[in-house]
DNA sequence: TTTATATATTGCAATATTACGATTAATATT
DNA sequence: AATATTAATCGTAATATTGCAATATATAAA
């Protein structure tokens, strides 16, 4: 049904899911390792910079903009874009601790 | 078109994106949560413990061995599934190195 | 106020994902 | 061999995602 049952799973199994969905196109991903690079506001460039159509790229980063990842200001007619590194701080112990938990693994079984 | 154009982007974009949506499923990531917790193989239990029907558990594992998070052993007529530890630690180097982005920011913008 | 520029929204077509009933395959048990 | 058990596969319906043309919106500049 193309419907996940997030009903039967816990919060945090969701927000994991979320998150990792967020990063699950390499468009995004595209984004969010721009947005770093050049490590100030972008205002416009992302269009030329990933090879896709405006209205798609905007798309993508009102994605991103809901799960709080990136932040815009409106820059008179752009809008600038950057990383809301407090969010991403937040995002990261969360999927650290789901990526992590290899660690408390005392030996493997196969 | 519901196809993302892989070829525009780079193999590590692509890749990182092909292991978030792995874990862009809240029944994924309980499965690999269950297999992490009972750490041993697991046989059978899945489809119990997670409240899906036995063929869409089925294809969820299918997704995860495909990706070689996880392995399966015929034990049988069970087949005993646990993770894939090796490919697990670089599969978080991967991930790590895309999350840890923000440790490279100086200072933000905005 | 008109025009230019930049971004967002809408609508839609193509493709992907999710879920499960029915069935199949493979091995164990009797 | 016949039967039971377990997991994989097939087929299909429902829903989600992706991408973009067309359009709308909002501000700046002339």
């Amino acid at each position: 049904m193309g419907l996940a049952k997030t009903e039967m799973f816990t919060d945090q199994q969701n927000e994991i899911a979320l998150i990792a969905k967020a990063f699950g196109h390499p468009a995004r991903v595209a984004i969010l390792q721009h947005l770093f690079k050049i490590n100030t506001c972008v205002c416009g460039d992302l269009v030329n910079e990933i090879g896709l159509a405006q209205p798609t790229i905007s798309q993508h980063l009102k994605e991103l903009k809901l799960l709080g990842l990136i932040k815009g200001n409106v820059e008179g007619t752009s809008v600038c874009y950057c990383i809301d590194t407090d969010n991403w701080a937040k995002m990261k112990n969360l999927m650290s601790d789901f990526l992590n938990q290899d660690l408390d693994l005392k030996e493997g079984c196969c």
